[in-house]
DNA sequence: TATAATGATGAATTCCTTTCATAAAACCGC
DNA sequence: GCGGTTTTATGAAAGGAATTCATCATTATA
């Protein structure tokens, strides 16, 4: 069976002309090389060298055998060089997923640097989940997970990265606009507009209006933020994003937030990973860059138009 | 050090799922797979495998191994494959020294058949020599040798094809054109054509000519058969060559042909080889077709105009 | 012709691989 | 939950293939 080491062989004695000057630079003595091309040509059934002089020539088939050699030697070299690479930690994959949905804004503020510091890093963010993105998480689908909910598993750790509060936004138009604290049984009548995801994951239904025993009139799905806010600009709904989220298109967009219940509606968002994962610098790296980095100007207490 | 058996390993590993049922297809045993991946991981100073649940699964780098072992083993594969073929007599590639210049049209015809019969043989067909199509052959430089000067060399075999007779041609309007035999004397006014070789090798002048102790006027070189032989029509001078591609030519072109002396310029085309060659089949079946083609309707004895 | 350089070869040895035997872990059905 | 089964992991022993050593044969060089 054709080996790397025959390939080896056939290579240096093709680049020095001699078996005894290949055998020095393959720490082996001339008497190995000899034995070895002898059982190459015997399995091979084919003489790939011959003497000439006191020198050795390459048979048809040598030749065509050293082509090869140099094709592949350069190949399990290219290998050995990236699975070197990811040993070193340079090298690797991030998938990331994310159950908050608006946290895309802050996601990529954190992807830009670290993408320029670790080159040969792929990042992949994904943001469907077959059942649950802690499933995700230990089934090895993601290797991080960005949510507000560090549901326990075994084999998962968690690291705190800001906290933040979730706030009703409403139009700046709405009779209720200039009200501090948004009360359940107010926004009976509205339309809810959320994320496109399973009602138990909307804070603002578990959190606000079912305590209350009550529910919005309607409920809506919309994938962008932007859409969803201008549609609540435009008083065809309500929805709950975070305030730093909302701090940034208050400049833009004739809204109001209002803070949800008299305590706010706090939430902290957490970065979890499998505990047994092999500490690669990247992940460290982009852990660090994720704790540094804050969603812009986190705006003081309490809400109301700007 | 990477080799190909770790990439099979890795291959059926990915393949199967088990190592369990790797170590079935790749004849050996569970455990030694187990060993074999366990050091090829602590070489690359990087996992490859992890167990989940009682299967196991490929890191970030087995993955890419995956890959690598994919594509190497293909090659290795192929290599092998080709190989063989070398080893069948198959493959190869046939360098054809011809010193008969005017052969051309009779190669031809042999090689058609056995290009069509030999696929993977390449031919490559030479004319030019540094020193002599003989010093070729001993070299290396050629597999085989058409010449009807079959030297004694060393190490070198002679099978004889066909005799053939060189006859000289002339003009039909040359006075002497209805002669049967060419005496040298008659000729020392013309201008000798011939092939760009070497005096020497120039059997008119070593044999006709020198042995008369006379030559012709002038001598000049013409690459070309055709444009040679319309030139001697046209009545610009007098060439030798072969009877039967004389008698190609005697249909189309106004041309005579005379016997060199009494006895003809008797000469025999020889195919040479070296003696210790590996017998590749397909170096037999170029000869057997090279004996079976004789040149096209070789003349009876004798000369003159058609 | 003597000398140096090179490849070939057979026997001995070394070292790596494989196997064997067994443990540990995980899944499955009851 | 608990055996039974399936799978991987591991240490020690066995086996075998690759390597070396010593030497010869051949060829080129001075």
């Amino acid at each position: 069976m054709l080996e790397r080491t025959h390939l080896a062989i056939i290579h240096e004695v093709h680049r020095l002309g001699t078996l005894t000057a290949a055998a020095r630079t393959l720490n082996l003595s001339q008497s190995a090389l000899s034995h070895a091309i002898r059982r190459l040509e015997q399995q091979a059934g084919t003489a790939l060298l011959y003497k000439h002089g006191r020198r050795l020539r390459f048979t048809e088939a040598g030749h065509y055998l050293c082509g090869v050699a140099e094709r592949l030697l350069a190949q399990f070299d290219h290998a050995e060089t990236i699975l070197g690479a990811f040993a070193a930690g340079r090298k690797g994959s991030l998938r990331i997923g994310v159950e908050c949905h608006p946290c895309h804004r802050w996601l990529v503020r954190v992807v830009s640097p670290f993408l320029a510091r670790w080159p040969e890093v792929d990042i992949d963010i994904r943001r469907e989940f077959q059942f649950s993105g802690i499933a995700a998480l230990t089934q090895h689908d993601i290797d991080m997970l960005i949510t507000p909910d560090p549901l326990g598993a075994a084999g998962l750790c968690f690291t705190p990265l800001f906290g933040y509060e979730m706030v009703l936004v409403i139009s700046r138009s709405h009779p209720l606009a200039t009200q501090q604290v948004a009360r359940p049984a107010d926004f009976t009548e509205e339309i809810l507009l959320s994320y496109p995801v399973k009602d138990e994951r909307l804070d603002i239904l578990s959190l606000f209006f079912t305590p209350a025993q009550c529910r919005p009139r309607g409920h809506k799905h919309v994938e962008d933020t932007e859409i969803l806010l201008r549609m609540v600009a435009a008083g065809r709904g309500i929805s709950a994003i975070p305030d730093w989220l909302a701090a940034e298109y208050l400049k833009e967009l004739p809204l109001s937030t209002l803070r949800l219940g008299e305590d706010g509606l706090q939430k902290q968002l957490y970065i979890g990973r499998r505990d047994k994962d092999r500490p690669a610098p990247f992940i460290d790296c982009f852990l660090e860059i994720a704790k540094d980095t804050k969603p812009a100007p986190l705006r003081a207490q309490g809400a109301g138009a700007v």
